[in-house]
Parts: structure tokens; C-alpha cells; sequence
DNA sequence: AGCACA
């Protein structure tokens, strides 16, 4: 060819991930898409419906080598490629990427990432989900957790088609009221994809089942859900006292620090562990003490109570069903009080910037991001690769302690999914008095840990003289 | 049937 600087179409194009389809029905959709081109790999973004005609599309492979198998293998077969009898032309794209506006949680997938808004975890039963899901086929495993966006299930099934019909048929729908509790009004579903292809679930629990192995061990903390709820003698719902608060933090005016907190609760023992999360932008926290006596002392004596004067910060404490906490050691959202000094010191070196907390951005910045909290609820979730294409904000350090099954919301295991749940949460600038205040009685708290952040000059509160453990 | 601007 004498038109040596021209592009030469079929022949000159190098292989890029991204393939480009053409003579597609005008309608076709992604997935479609994936279910031709997944044989030969894994199918990270799509773009169909493209050009003037509508028949083009692009999809890209996780893989160079795999985009490779598929034109390879339909450069020699005798059976052309096709969608809906249409033969499907397969070229390079002359881009390495797809670059459209289009969400990870819209490529096609087996798995479906489903928030059920307007519930609490207790709400509805992963026997209801499975029901709700099971009219599109089988459903293979459920993951439930909780985490910022609210209570999520990631829900397996065989095939992209299945989970594709499913979302199709219940985005934007309502779990039938007949399956929730009465108290509960609205409940609609909202559901995208996951990146996962195969949930890990390691014990079917109320939070997680795989029904493709029913001889899977029963978790029996796990399944602490499930028991009957204590009654008290008034015939009112009693949860089971425990070694661990939890403490739901009401009219948030002031930043709540790890310090403030280990201040306010040490005044009836040792404070073993604390973590502080948001839930539905409302600030918890969780603390751990050696024992239910401690815990129960420090319930009974700080219910109500507000952590600032004013009103500010009110404390509602109930029992955990947590009772070990499994935090990172330092950080600004948790803190692990047994861990050794000397390591702990070193930590905070590491990170001098939770030691000296500087005049940080501010805080009420509304509900904390916890990002796309797939995988956090499956113990050792294994498909973590998988994820890393899209999560921008993999965690750094990923310090979680993998060991122990315990878990609660907004700590996560060691997955990168659940990246965004050390979000930064400054510690609080605030010149506030720390007081404890009743009703009018308030009484100062002493020995704090770091004066930085509470003035001098507190008195103790009463009965008690703070320890630190 | 031949490369997208969301």
C-alpha cells in the first residue's frame, strides 16, 4: 500500500483489552454483551448501543490476554460470533480502556449487591430475601452486613442473566409488607452489581447462607440472631447484658473523640476497647470492658446522660451482642487499650498524626463514607482481587486482625472493599467543657487523656475515681 | 460492518 502513514483498519491494529463489536441488534443489551464475551474472561466494563445505528459496542477484558482468546478464537472458528442470530464483528479498539460515566455497580454481573432501605438489620430475615430472590431462579449464597448506606445483602446467583432478570424486577421495588414487621413502613430495594462472581461464606448464620452447601457449620455467635430475645419482667424486650455497650450518640453538636470517650467511661473501669462508627449518619460507638458488672455500672449510671452540657452528645447506652472487639489498635475511630504499650507507642509514631491532632477539616460533614462495603460482612473473603479493578481507595496498612470472627459496623476485615471505612474523622477541635450533665447536676470529667481536647480543672464524678487501663 | 464525548 503506497498510503504508508494512513491507519490500516484490519490489519495494523494492536491488541487492546477493549474489543469493539459491531452489526449488534440496535437494542442489544450489556448483558448480552458480557454472556458472548465472558467465556473468554473477565468482563470489567461495557458500553453498548454505540454509533449512529446503535448496533456497535465496546467491552473490556480485566486482561489483555483474554481480549486476545476471544478475537483469536473467532478469527479461526467456523461458527461466527453472534448475538440473537446477528453475526457479531470483533475488531481491537484502537482505546485501551472504556471510558464512559457508567458506575462499577452497573457492569453486569452474577452477583447483586441489593440495599433494602428503610429497615434495621432485625427487619428483614435472610429467609425473606431469599424468597424475594428466589422467584428468578436459584439462589445460590446471601451475604448480609450493615454498613453506612444501611443494611445491604449481596445476593449470588448461577448466571448473569438470572441476577440481570432479578434486578430488573425489583430496582426501585418493595419487599412485599406481609413478609416485614409492622413498624415498618417503606422498604424499597435498590440494586446494582457486584463485582463478586463467587461469595465466600463460611458459616451459614443469620447474616450469611450458601445454599449450595447445606452441611456448611451452623456459627453458633452467629447465630445469636436467631435466638429469642430476652423478656423482662415488665414482658418488654430485654437484650442480654453484656461485657460490651453500645452506645448510640444523639444530638451530635460536638465531635466525640476515641479520648473523650475512654475518659467518660473509664470512670467505672477499665476500658479494654473502643470503636466509634456512624450508622445512618448517626454517630455509635462501641465499648468493651472486662466484664458485664463494669458494663452494667457504666449503663445504668450514663443512660440519658449527655457528654456536653447543653444537651449535646446524649448518651443512649444498650447492651452489644459483641463481647471482643476486633478493632485496629490506634486509630482515630477505634482504640485497643491491652494491646502493649511499647507496640502502641510505636503505632502512634507511625501515625503521629492521630497523636497531636491539628485543627483538621471539619467534621460535620455528613455521614461518613463507607464506600461499597461489599465484601466486609464474609469472613475471609477471598474475591478480593477481583475487586481491586474499580475500588479506588484500597486501605492502607489494612491493619484489621483477621484471627477472630467478631465483627460489628464499620470494621471491616482485612478486604479492600470495605476500604472507606477508616475514613478520616477528625478528632474534635472543640473547646468544649466535658461535662456529664443530668438534669441541671453535671459533674466534670477528670484525668483526661489528652488535655489538648477537655480543660482542666474537672472534678471526679462521683463514687469513682477514673483508671486507665 | 469500521471506534464512544456520556
Amino acid at each position: 500500500m503506497s498510503t504508508s502513514g494512513q491507519q490500516q483498519f484490519r490489519y495494523t491494529q494492536t491488541p487492546s483489552k477493549v474489543l469493539h463489536l459491531r452489526n449488534l441488534p440496535w437494542d442489544c443489551s450489556d448483558e448480552e454483551l458480557v454472556e458472548l464475551c465472558k467465556p473468554f474472561g473477565k468482563i470489567v466494563n461495557t458500553k453498548c448501543n454505540v454509533g449512529a445505528n446503535r448496533n456497535q459496542a465496546f467491552v473490556e477484558f480485566a486482561d489483555l490476554n483474554q481480549a486476545i482468546n476471544m478475537v483469536s478464537y473467532y478469527a479461526s472458528s467456523s461458527e461466527p460470533a453472534q448475538v440473537r442470530g446477528k453475526t457479531v464483528y470483533i475488531q481491537y479498539s484502537n482505546r485501551n480502556e472504556i471510558v464512559n460515566n457508567k458506575s462499577p455497580g452497573d457492569v453486569p454481573g452474577n452477583v447483586l449487591l441489593v440495599t433494602i432501605e428503610g429497615v434495621e438489620a432485625g427487619d428483614v430475615s435472610i429467609d425473606v430475601i431469599h424468597l424475594v430472590f428466589s422467584a428468578f431462579g436459584f439462589v445460590q449464597k446471601i451475604a448480609t452486613f450493615e454498613k453506612a448506606a444501611g443494611f445491604q445483602a449481596l445476593i449470588q446467583f448461577s448466571d448473569v442473566g438470572t441476577a440481570s432478570a432479578a434486578r430488573e424486577a425489583l430496582d426501585g421495588r418493595s419487599i412485599p409488607k406481609y413478609l416485614l414487621p409492622e413498624h415498618v413502613n417503606h422498604c424499597h430495594l435498590r440494586i446494582s452489581y457486584s463485582a463478586h462472581t463467587d461469595l465466600n461464606i463460611k458459616f451459614q448464620s443469620h447474616r450469611s447462607r450458601d445454599y449450595t452447601n447445606p452441611y456448611l457449620p451452623v456459627n453458633p455467635t452467629a447465630m445469636e440472631g436467631l435466638l429469642q430475645p430476652v423478656v423482662g419482667p415488665d414482658g418488654k424486650k430485654k437484650e442480654p447484658e453484656s461485657n460490651v455497650l453500645f452506645a448510640s450518640l444523639e444530638n451530635m453538636q460536638y465531635a466525640v473523640t476515641i479520648d473523650v470517650l475512654h475518659t467518660v467511661f473509664s470512670a467505672f473501669g477499665t476500658v479494654q476497647k473502643i470503636a466509634i462508627f456512624e450508622k445512618n449518619g448517626q454517630t455509635q460507638a462501641l465499648i468493651q470492658y472486662p466484664d458485664v458488672t463494669t458494663a452494667a455500672a457504666a449503663k445504668d449510671a450514663l443512660e440519658g446522660h449527655c457528654i456536653y452540657d447543653g444537651g449535646y452528645c446524649k448518651l443512649h447506652l444498650s447492651y452489644s451482642r459483641h463481647t471482643d472487639l476486633n478493632v485496629q489498635a490506634y486509630s482515630d475511630k477505634s482504640r485497643d487499650y491491652t494491646v502493649p504499650e511499647s507496640s502502641l507507642l510505636a503505632m502512634q509514631q507511625a501515625s503521629a498524626v492521630h497523636a497531636t491532632p491539628p485543627v483538621w477539616h471539619n467534621p460535620q460533614s455528613g455521614p461518613q463514607s463507607f464506600g461499597y462495603a461489599a465484601a466486609a460482612a464474609v469472613p475471609g473473603q477471598a474475591s478480593t482481587s477481583q475487586m481491586s479493578s474499580w475500588n479506588p481507595n484500597l486501605q492502607g496498612g489494612g491493619s484489621t486482625f483477621p484471627s477472630t470472627p467478631t465483627r460489628f459496623p464499620g470494621q471491616s476485615y482485612a478486604s479492600p472493599v470495605s476500604a472507606y471505612a477508616t475514613a478520616v474523622n477528625p478528632p474534635g477541635s472543640s473547646q468544649q467543657t466535658n461535662h456529664i450533665v443530668s438534669s441541671g447536676r453535671s459533674y466534670s470529667v477528670s484525668q483526661p487523656p489528652h488535655p489538648s481536647t477537655m480543660p482542666p480543672g474537672g472534678v471526679p464524678p462521683p463514687g469513682h475515681a477514673p483508671y486507665h487501663g
